[in-house]
DNA sequence: TGTACATCAGTGAACGCGCGTTCACTGATGTAC
DNA sequence: TGTACATCAGTGAACGCGCGTTCACTGATGTAC
């Protein structure tokens, strides 16, 4: 049965989806093709229709995932306070895609490496915007390191299954943060 | 054929190494019992003669990788430096596994929840002990800052294939860690 | 110390299963007149 | 605007494959005498 154009465009759109959601969750290897298209609401042979292979869809993915302004026009600080906080811990499925796939993604096709590369380089520059510093240097050097700090804050607090260490971890990186480079008073 | 009691411990022991070195180089879901096993110089069907399956292995695998004394007596910029340099990216097979394992052991069973937990837990516990600040309180938010810092480095690092932009992280973070509590000369 | 035999670590074929991928078919869509 | 038909998105059975796991068998080890 074939289906109308916008249709076509809004199934893709929920794969595209759906697959973000479950991949962030459960990785690529434990997310079948079968599983993304029933999330979507289709069945699996439909889905070469739209993605090559699933590696196809993994790098579609990553680049949807990555292209989502994931700081907008808030300071390091506060965004430092809503990436460390423990919704964002808890929501894993539509949380961070550095933190949930980056290892994977590492370790996965050129085209993924290259999605979280480009990813990677428009949030250094734009935390590097309203980062701390004398100098254009020592602001991306701030925006590095923080983002470094939340990344890995975020990994470390995922992996803890003691919620008061996990907790720990978000604040005292959050307070790690925020005095470097912010001049004191005068 | 049978096999000496000290062969046996041998291979217990071989079958462990070769573990933690393919599942921080390809991740839990990306190595088989059997590679592991070929790996030891076994074949896969002893595998159950030494772990009860394979979730099994990677628990017992994961405490092995997170006991050994990871800092020493070295103190936390020293250890940082080591951590971030270009040699610890590029050896991702007998590196942190932490950064190579931590996401994927977050979803895995609580018993390789529970092994990273407490693995985390000493981490910070030694870090603390050589981390600047004035009170304890003080030394154990710079140790979990900077660890959360130099573990998120090493997955942006490695996320990266751009080998100018991969050392501009380990650079920068470097540097961000080193002043963050560190007393100006008075 | 030497011998006879029970033990059991290791082998490799086999299992059931879920995976990514393919394909013949269906029937609604959208175009040509 | 209405009709006839070519297109093609979606379906679901089927494929080959590698996985984790099981098991009957083998033969060196280590124990009992």
């Amino acid at each position: 049965m074939k289906v109308s154009r916008e249709q076509v465009a809004e199934n893709r759109a929920r794969i595209l989806e759906a697959a973000g959601r479950l991949f962030r969750e459960r990785g690529f290897d434990g997310v079948s093709v079968a599983e993304v298209m029933r999330a979507a609401g289709l069945t699996h042979g439909g889905f070469y229709g739209y993605f090559g292979s699933k590696d196809d869809l993994i790098a579609h993915t990553l680049a949807a995932l990555m292209t989502r302004a994931p700081v907008g026009d808030r300071d390091l600080a506060t965004f430092a306070a809503a990436y460390l906080a423990p919704e964002h811990r808890a929501n894993v499925a539509g949380g961070c895609a550095v933190a949930s796939l980056g290892v994977e993604a590492g370790r996965a096709t050129p085209r993924a490496k290259a999605e979280m590369t480009a990813g990677l380089r428009r949030q250094i520059e734009t935390l590097a915007r309203t980062a701390p510093g004398e100098t254009a240097a020592a602001r991306r050097e701030n925006a590095i390191g923080s983002w470094s700090a939340m990344v890995g804050a975020l990994v470390l607090a995922r992996m803890s299954d003691d919620p008061a260490l996990s907790q720990e971890v978000l604040a005292a990186t959050r307070a790690f943060i925020e005095p470097a480079g912010s001049a004191p008073p005068a």
